[in-house]
DNA sequence: TATTCTTGTTTGTAGCACAAACTAGTTTGC
DNA sequence: GCAAACTAGTTTGTGCTACAAACAAGAATA
């Protein structure tokens, strides 16, 4: 029989799945631009905006505008505090999901 | 470098924190009554009323009714279905999580 | 020139988590 | 024996937030 659970409290700007996902991939490349998260994450333009918005408000996030030849660029990377809340975010939940084994 | 990441794509019945606190003690302990889930999910009786009716309405959950002397005493349980989702999702996380490490 | 494509942002809505207020009955105190 | 306080949950109201549709500003294309 599993152990009872330890408290169950992620961080909740990390632990929404369209959030979590982009996340996950800028951890995975270090940068990358809205149609590269767009495609990786699956989300809508919408939502992929508002959700890098929110993790840039929150500092887990840097947003860097630059134009390539005539036509805007956004790319995306991690911030250090946003490292550090991804992986608190996984031990977090790999101990939960760990005590359910 | 961590792979790019799976689809992050959870069962969000099971995904949400209050939910999962719940999943996670009705696993542990087959039975539970709603003075034991307070207290280990730390969730407030309206909380964990709404969530515990969410639950059954999907059928991950069983609600039984009765009474110890005069006084109401609900207990619940998991259901066959809500253990086999809280397991998809854990391995849902586990791989997801596992890719990021 | 106009229409279509690109790159994102803003807006409107619906759903949901949350806690406060409520219900129904029981025990305790005076 | 009557009121106040406690038990065991449920319902209700509010505010947040995820979501996609609509919008904006320009660039390429026909």
């Amino acid at each position: 029989m599993p152990d009872l659970p330890p408290p169950v409290d992620p961080d909740r700007l990390v632990h929404e799945p369209g959030r979590l996902a982009v996340l996950a991939v800028l951890n995975a490349v270090e940068e990358a631009d809205f149609q590269f998260l767009l495609s990786q994450t699956e989300l809508t333009r919408g939502n992929l905006s508002s959700h890098t918005a929110k993790l840039e408000a929150a500092g887990y996030v840097d947003i860097e505008k630059s134009f390539v030849g005539k036509m805007p660029r956004t790319v995306y990377r991690l911030t250090p505090e946003g490292r550090d809340a991804l992986e608190a975010y996984r031990q977090h939940m790999e101990t939960v999901l760990g005590a359910m084994g």
